[in-house]
DNA sequence: CATGAATGAGCATTCATTCAT
DNA sequence: CATGAATGAATGCTCATTCAT
């Protein structure tokens, strides 16, 4: 009854923008399970069909809409330390903070996605790896132990997998509750065996 | 227009087993996204209705499949090293090992039930988490440290916080292919990290 | 697993007044809507098949069921007045009480099967209007208009259809709750309406 | 597979209206008692899914449909009687006629209802109960009364009761054909009854 | 470009009935 | 006779996608 609304531009946004912005929020609160296309057009106040003027298919909105979510999430975590500056302890504790609250987030969104692998392939293929913050944590292991600071043998790419992977398990116990330990380590405690080993 | 057959028994084996074995495999193969009630039924050559014979609904037969799925699995993988036998260095490798194997078939079974918590309960209703790997690797742990084998202030949550991540962190790579690392740290250069640490 | 279990007398009774016993004691609290064969055989302690043992189908076995209800509803509501004893007004109200406390247990147990001629069609077949209430008060009104104690001009089909369909009418409030009366008349008032008109 | 056809209005009406009007049809002529959504959207020759475009549910579209439909024949039934106008026999006989032919349709449209309390509950959100029958004739006799054409001391409540518990009984000789008398009043002798009793 | 009604295959679940044991 | 597992058509409902306006 009322094509070509003059709601085209919402404050100066693009309904491209805006239909991303608010599957991000979506999916922040609820991930991507059950998320329908309705739903979402229903919550950013257009009709059913406008996704389809802008984006493929569900899956395109929907990997675009995880890459804002996962921009926008790094970009509020704050800074990760330079290596040579501070302690070796006190940094590894802040790329740990930043690794959990990364994950805190990116888990559940991503989550609902196992066994759907289109949005995921649509996800990889807009995203560039450059920036993630596996990277960034094995660069800064490795300068460090360029500067001395960390043992000339030591395997950084080991040391980086076995802390991802530290966050990566923590947040799962949010997803999957009876998996995850009944006494959850501290990331002080796990910081010092990195560091220092378990052997005697 | 033809309700008899009284299959009951097809080689000896219940309705109710062939069901479960049927969804496993379905599982095992491709994980429980998109798995419909139909499709276990067709796959097992019975009629859609007979799974309300057997389960009170869907989510009971999947918990039931991922059940026994999980302990098949586990029943596969083999022993896991005994406290003050062996090389600590072998041991761990061992139960690293057992842990990869663990999650590679875990982690694609169970990702599609993020964000649809009801199989989960059910799950964790009919499971009892004793034997769960990560609970024997704590125990591995802690008595190696009884026996002196590793260091006295070791911190043996947080070791196998780190190695039960890096299992599950491995195992991501299949699921979301563009986040794990170019290149995977071996098992070996993660055990000599937990061992003996990355500082000088 | 045990065919031919020896409950096939239970205290001396048939499966076949089990059942209908059972079901219509379903009937009495429940109705005859969402009443299933399941639920009749799990309720009677039997196995789902033995009804077609005994019944051509649920139609029949429901029939059977209801006749019984309302034979048994009958035998409960006492007696009914005789022409000529007692006075006019009182046996009227005996009627109408009779007949209000029929329909409270008979309005439900076949209202769920408008639309569903099948049953009533069975129930039609094996009852014998002969004891139904409304012929009983037709014939105690027509010989109380032979007594005299009638006017001989008075219309006692009309009479009795009145009465019935009050008896019914009331009922039907706790049916469908919003199309009854706001104030529903006393049978009294019934009674005197009838007896004596509203015309000045 | 083809999912277009935007046949959104069809000869001008909206399918909103084209569904309830089949479904009210379908009512009329086969009750609501295994009326399914896919049996309407055949019969309006429209997809599955249109429904729940227009409705929350099946409920939804029945209760709009039988008050549609209660509507239509009310408006089809003609005008009632005023007080003090014409004779009070006569008007007597239009009330009852008219409550005859309304209830003629409902009771058969309403009587697929009793145990589903769903449908009548919605019914009962959407309507109004301020037109039905019941309460124009209570008004009638009230106002007959004041006009001194009825007995002062006529208890209007229990004649209208008498009246429309009649209606009801009449027709339900249809929807439970053994119940009824065999030779059914004519109007004209209820009429009578109810005026001038039955008493000598 | 935006609209939103229409599509229809697909989903989980129910239940009267059969029949080998 | 009794058993109860098996049957499968049917039900109400969902939702990504299209396209005439």
């Amino acid at each position: 009854m009322s094509p070509r609304k003059a709601a085209a531009q919402r404050d100066g946004q693009s309904l491209h923008d805006l239909l991303v912005e608010t599957a991000e929020k979506m999916i922040a609160t609820h991930g991507t399970t059950g998320l329908t296309v309705r739903a979402i057009a229903r919550a950013a106040g257009v009709a059913d069909g406008v996704l389809y003027n802008h984006f493929s298919d569900k899956e395109e909105l929907l990997a675009r809409a995880l890459l804002e979510y996962v921009r926008t999430t790094e970009a509020e975590l704050g800074e990760l330390p330079v290596a040579g500056e501070g302690t070796l302890d006190g940094n590894l504790r802040r790329h740990l903070e930043f690794g959990l609250a990364l994950h805190r987030v990116i888990v559940p969104a991503f989550g609902g996605l196992v066994g759907r692998p289109a949005v995921l392939a649509r996800f990889a293929e807009i995203s560039e790896r450059s920036g993630y913050w596996r990277d960034r944590l094995v660069a800064y292991l490795r300068e460090e132990r360029a500067l001395g600071r960390l043992a000339p043998e030591s395997e950084v790419d080991a040391a980086a997998a076995v802390l991802v992977g530290f966050c990566h398990e923590s947040v799962m116990g949010a997803v999957f509750p009876h998996t995850g330990p009944l006494d959850p380590p501290s990331p002080e405690s796990v910081v010092r065996t990195v560091l220092h080993g378990i052997a005697p």
